[in-house]
RNA sequence: UCCUCGAUAGCUCAAUGGUAGAGCACUCGGCUGUUAACCGAGUUGUUGUAGGUUCGAGCCCUACUCGGGGAG
């Protein structure tokens, strides 16, 4: 199922099998959190910008339209027309993200809908549950992701108990997969390491959870307050601890650089709203570093995003028709940057993947870097 | 010609006679398993003109200019 087809240090060039198609690692999914990528981008523009895996979220597609509906309409492939591999997050981000409309206990978490304030219960059973009703390609295990400034004797309980949590979702996991009527029986299973900034404790869960031997494992709870050298330090410290015959999955990140550093790691899967939020929000990344289309200076920029670069957006447009659509709050501005962006990031990532493949990839992250902290000064 | 209402930031409008503000626009910044086409910061004024009253006027008085509405 996962097999390592290269190794350049710590990094691994690998591909992961799936029913729904293989997997070329390093990979970055595009987030579509509610069945959508934000920005007016369809299924159909998707083989254009090189995706390979789309990533949508359990909590919201519950809330909205209902898991159960989607199960109606034959999964969530088929809903949103992509054939492809999808990996559904949990709803465990929501338990950080939606912090002031929850209450954590043992059996799990009582939302108040962030949409009409309807009390919403979501254990490790029920993630299990509404994720087989999508019937998505890898399921997240239900976890809690906590803040990074959280105190040690905090953590160490909220780790504990998504320890506790890990073994309810793969057991439902199980049973979920072997019903008669599931819509995919072969629904894969990752389980997520906590433990903020608190090596010894990552650690110590990070080799327990590599005994449930689940089909991969991510590290979650990074990039939600600390440093970058803080996140690349745990990367070190817990990435060693996490089986070797499975992917991991760095959460949540993230910039371009912190991408690089994390394959250098042995990151495998990557996922960050970044590509897309920014897009929306006129920020465009380049080999020269990060630009924002809202400045002045483009108004009668007639290049392209980026020059070469071969995008829907960069082909036709230019900066300044660009930088006039978002201005005047066209839907079109914010679809062609979040193409543009994904299309970097999808590209960033199959650069990746040919120099890991030529046993180059520590001089290409050199070089990557080095040209992004150029013209424009702004590490992306 | 008369009556009446109005004139304050680029725009639309606030502001007991007591330090002129807001929204939008504009300029810039932020965003890491999306509550985010979002959030934050900043620039912008001879308060239509000229006088007067007052310790003090965007506000009260007079004239004028321009505009809306009405009457003839």
């Amino acid at each position: 199922m996962y097999r390592i087809l290269r190794q350049e240090g710590r990094a691994k060039r690998a591909e992961f099998k799936t029913v729904h198609g293989t997997i070329q690692t390093p990979v970055f999914m595009n987030v579509g959190t509610v069945g959508a990528i934000k920005g007016a981008v369809a299924t159909s523009d998707l083989e254009e910008i090189k995706t390979q895996v789309e990533l949508s979220n359990t909590y919201h597609l519950h809330v909205r339209p209902g898991d159960g509906v989607i199960r109606q309409l034959g999964g969530l492939h088929k809903f949103m027309s992509w054939d492809k591999p999808i990996l559904t997050d949990s709803g465990g981000f929501q338990v950080f993200s939606l912090a002031g409309l929850r209450k954590i206990r043992e059996e799990g978490v009582f939302f108040n809908s962030h949409v009409d304030g309807r009390r919403i219960f979501m254990g490790p059973e029920e993630s299990m549950q509404i994720q087989s009703n999508l019937a998505s390609t890898i399921a997240m295990a239900f976890d809690e992701c906590a803040p990074s400034k959280a105190d040690r004797g905090y953590v160490q309980a909220s780790v504990e108990r998504t320890y506790r949590w890990l073994v309810r979702c793969k057991k439902e996991m199980e049973r979920l997969n072997n019903l008669e009527d599931t819509l995919n029986p072969h629904q894969l299973l990752f389980g997520i390491n906590q433990g903020a900034v608190y090596s010894d404790i990552r650690i110590e869960h990070a080799r327990r959870i590599s005994e449930l031997e689940l089909d991969g494992y991510a590290v979650g709870g990074l990039a939600v307050g600390e440093t970058h050298e803080e996140m690349y330090h745990i990367l070190d410290e817990v990435v060693p601890f996490l089986p070797k015959d499975r992917p991991t999955y760095l959460m949540g990140v993230g910039t371009p650089a912190n991408i690089l550093e994390g394959v250098e790691r042995g990151v495998d899967f990557f996922d960050c709203v970044y590509p897309t939020r920014n897009g929306r929000h006129g920020h465009l990344y380049t080999n020269q570093g990060k630009i924002n289309l809202f400045n002045a200076k483009y108004e009668l920029d007639e290049r392209p995003i980026e020059e070469g670069c071969g995008c829907p957006a960069c082909r036709r447009y230019s900066r300044a028709y660009i930088r006039h659509l978002l201005k005047a709050k066209e839907m079109l501005g914010m679809r062609l940057c979040v193409l543009h962006n994904l299309y970097f990031y999808n590209t960033m990532m199959e650069e990746i993947r040919d120099a890991l493949d030529k046993g180059c990839f520590g001089t290409y992250k050199r070089q990557k870097l080095e040209g992004m902290r150029g013209e424009n000064g702004i590490m992306p």
